[in-house]
DNA sequence: AATTATACAGAAAACGTTTTCTGTGTCAAG
DNA sequence: CTTGACACAGAAAACGTTTTCTGTATAATT
C-alpha cells in the first residue's frame, strides 16, 4: 500500500498537518529544517498524494470531461489532443465520453461525469446538446467546440470559415482565375454557411460577378463533389477553377474531370477545405485551407481551466482562423508551396514543433 | 450544492446508513416501505452519488487508464473506442495520457494515472515501456494492446499478423496470380515481421516457389512503397502481383505502376494492409486487410475489468484476426467484393452495427 | 518589564461515502 | 416461558486529505 500523510508524519517525527503544509507548498510558515527534514522523509517512502482524497476535502478535481459524439469523426482526435496538451500543462486530465448522437446516451454521459465529478465538460464537435440544465444545476463551466448546427452558443470555439473560404478564393484569383465555381456543403451546417459567405465576399473584393449556375449543392462526400463539378463541366461557359467546402467533395471533383479527359490543375483548378489526411497522399494533391483544429482544442482548454480557476472568461466566443496549405491542385508554381515538412497533420506539426524547433 | 446521503436520510426520517444501503442495492436486509419510501426522497431530490467520497471509501475508482504515445497515431482512436465502448457496459470511464514517446512522459503519466487512482491501466500502441516498475509497485493490472515492438510481453492484445498476410496472399491465388511480389515494413516492426511469415506461409501452402528479388524493403511510407515497385517492375520477370505490408507502400506501388505506364489491376494486382481511411477514397481503391483495431481495444478492456472485478485472466495473449476487404485494386470481379455499406470504418462499422442491425 | 504581535506546530473537524459494530424487537424452537 | 436466532435500524469509525482552531514560545513594541 503506498505511503500516506500519517507515515511521513511518524516517520519524521512531525504532524499530519505539517507535513500536508510541506507537501502542498502552502503559504503557511514552517521553518526550513523541520520542511526539509519532511520533504526528504516524503522522496524517502515514496510518496504520492491520493487526490481521491485531495478532491474530497477540496472539491476539485483537476480533472474536465470531454463529451463527443463519436471520438472517431474526423476531427475529433485532434481536437481532444489539443485539449489534452492544454490541461496538462495544468496536471489536469481529461475524461471522454461518447454519445453517440443519442440523446439518452448524452444525458447518461452528462450524469456520468457530474457524478465523478469533473470540475467542467467541454463539448467537441458536438452537434445537438438537450440536456444543458444539468449542467447548470450542478454549476460547472462548460465550453463548445466546433458545435456542427444549431443556433451560436455563448463559451465556445468555433473555427472562421468566411475567412478560410476567402483565402482560398484569394487565392485562386492571385493565380489568374476569375471564373470561379463553388461546391457547398448541406445548408444546416455553419461551416457550409460560413464557406459560402467567404466565397462571396472574396468574389466582391476582387470585383468579379456572381454566376448563379457556379454555385453548385453538395454533401461533404466525394460523390456530391463529383456530380457537382460533372454538371459544372457541361455548362458551355464552365469555370476554369472549383473551389469545394471540404477535401471529399474536392476530391470527386479531381475525378469527375478527370473523367472528363481533362487534367488538373492544368485545365481545371481545384482548391479544397479541412486539410484532411488524405489530401496530401492522393494525386494530384490537394491544396487546401486546414481547420485549426488542435489549435481550438488547445483554446477551449484554456477557457475552461481559466473559469474553472479564476471564474473568469465567462461567454466569449472565439473564432479560429486557418492557413492555406498550397499543393497541387490549384497550379501554383513550386515556390508558392507551403513547406512540405510538416504536411502530413496541421496538430502532428504543432506537437513536433513544440518538441524540437530545429527538426 | 448537490444532495447527499445525510439530505435523504433527514428527509425521509431513516438513517445515513439505511439510505445508503438502499441506494447501493446492498444484500443488507431493509424493509420494503422503508426502501421505497427512501428511493421516492432521493429522485424527488435529485441525488447523484459523489463517487469521490465513495472511491474514498472503497478503493475502487472506476475509471482506467489509457496511456498512448500519440492519440493522433492513426489506429489509437478506434482502439480507444473500443476500449470506451466495453467499459462503458461496467460503468467505468477512462482518462487518456499521451507520451509522445517520451521517457519521461511516460513516467509521468503514470504516476499521474496512479494518482488518480485509476484501477488499471491499458497501454495503446505503445513502443516502449521503461517505468513498467511503477506498476508493479503500485499493484494494479495493466494489459498491452498492439505493442508495436520490443520483446512480447504477457496481457497484451495483438493482431493476427500471419493470418492477416496469408489471407491476402490467399485471395491473389484464387485470382489466378502465383507470381507475388511482397512489400515489407521496417524489421524491426511486430506486423513486419508477422506478414512477412504470413506471406511465406501462404506461398509455401500453394506450392509457390519464393523469388528472392520479389521481396522488397518498405519503409510503411508512399514512398518507399513506390521505389519497391519501381524496381520490381525493371525486373524481366516482374511479378503478376504486389503485396504490400501497409496501405500507404500499396498506394505508392500505384502510383508507380501507373507511371510506368501500366494499369492497376488489369496489369499488375495490388493488395495493402490496414483499411485506412484513404484506401477506399483512392483510385483504384485499395483491396486491404483490415486492422482490427476496435475488436482489439473491447477485447483489452475486457481483460483489463476481468482483473480488476474478479483477479482472473493473468498473463493472457490475445491473437486478433481481421478481414479481407475485396475493392478493386486486386482485380477481382464486381461479385466478390465487400458489401460497401461499411466500407469506410471497421470500427464505425461495428457501431453501427450494434446500434441498428438492420441499418 | 510588561504587553502584544508573530512565527510556528499540533489537534481536530470536515469532505460524503461504506461498513462494522451495537442495539432492539419479533419470532421460532425448546 | 425462556432462550437463541434473526430481521432490521442506527451510531460511529474509517478512507487520506486540507484547513480551521488552539496553543506556545519567541520577537517586537511600549
Amino acid at each position: 500500500m503506498p505511503a500516506k500523510l500519517e507515515d511521513i508524519a511518524r516517520e519524521s517525527g512531525f504532524s499530519i498537518a505539517t507535513v500536508s503544509r510541506v507537501l502542498t507548498n502552502s503559504t503557511y510558515p514552517v521553518r526550513a529544517a523541520v520542511r526539509e527534514k519532511i520533504l526528504e522523509t516524503a522522496q524517502a517512502l515514496g510518496y504520492r498524494p491520493n487526490l481521491i482524497a485531495r478532491s474530497l476535502r477540496t472539491d476539485q478535481t483537476n480533472t474536465v470531461g470531454i463529451l463527443v459524439d463519436d471520438l472517431l469523426s474526423p476531427f475529433s482526435p485532434p481536437v481532444v489532443r489539443g485539449i489534452q496538451d492544454r490541461l496538462k500543462e495544468n496536471n489536469f486530465l481529461s475524461l471522454i465520453v461518447n454519445s453517440d448522437w443519442d440523446v439518452d446516451q448524452e444525458r447518461a454521459g452528462i450524469e456520468s461525469l457530474l457524478s465523478r465529478p469533473v470540475d467542467g465538460i467541454i463539448f467537441v464537435e458536438y452537434s445537438h446538446l438537450t440536456s444543458s440544465e444539468l449542467l447548470t444545476s450542478a454549476n460547472k463551466p462548460g465550453v463548445f467546440v466546433h458545435r456542427l448546427f444549431g443556433t451560436p452558443i455563448k463559451n465556445s470555439v468555433v473555427p472562421d470559415d468566411v475567412y478560410g473560404a476567402s483565402i482560398a478564393v484569394d487565392h485562386l484569383v492571385t493565380l489568374g482565375h476569375r471564373a470561379i465555381a463553388y461546391i457547398n456543403g448541406p445548408e444546416s451546417w455553419h461551416s457550409a454557411k460560413g464557406r459560402l459567405e467567404g466565397y462571396k465576399k472574396a468574389l466582391e473584393k476582387h470585383e468579379i460577378e456572381l454566376v448563379e449556375e457556379w454555385m453548385m449543392p453538395g454533401d461533404w462526400e466525394v460523390e456530391g463533389g463529383y456530380k457537382s463539378a460533372q454538371q459544372l463541366l457541361q455548362l458551355s461557359n464552365h469555370p476554369t477553377a472549383i473551389f469545394a467546402a471540404n477535401d471529399l467533395m474536392a476530391l470527386g471533383a479531381i475525378y469527375a474531370v478527370q473523367d472528363a479527359g481533362l487534367r488538373v490543375p492544368q485545365d481545371i483548378a481545384i482548391v479544397g477545405y479541412d486539410n484532411r489526411e488524405f489530401s496530401w497522399i492522393v494525386r494530384p494533391n490537394i491544396t487546401t485551407v486546414e481547420m485549426p483544429v488542435y489549435e481550438m482544442g488547445r483554446i477551449a482548454a484554456e477557457i475552461l481551466l481559466q473559469q474553472i480557476l479564476d471564474g473568469t472568461r465567462e461567454n466569449e466566443e472565439v473564432k479560429v482562423k486557418g492557413e492555406l496549405i498550397v499543393r497541387d491542385s490549384c497550379g501554383a508554381d513550386q515556390s508558392q508551396k507551403t513547406d512540405r515538412r510538416f504536411e502530413r497533420n496541421t496538430s502532428l506539426r504543432r506537437v513536433l514543433l513544440n518538441k524540437d524547433p530545429d527538426n
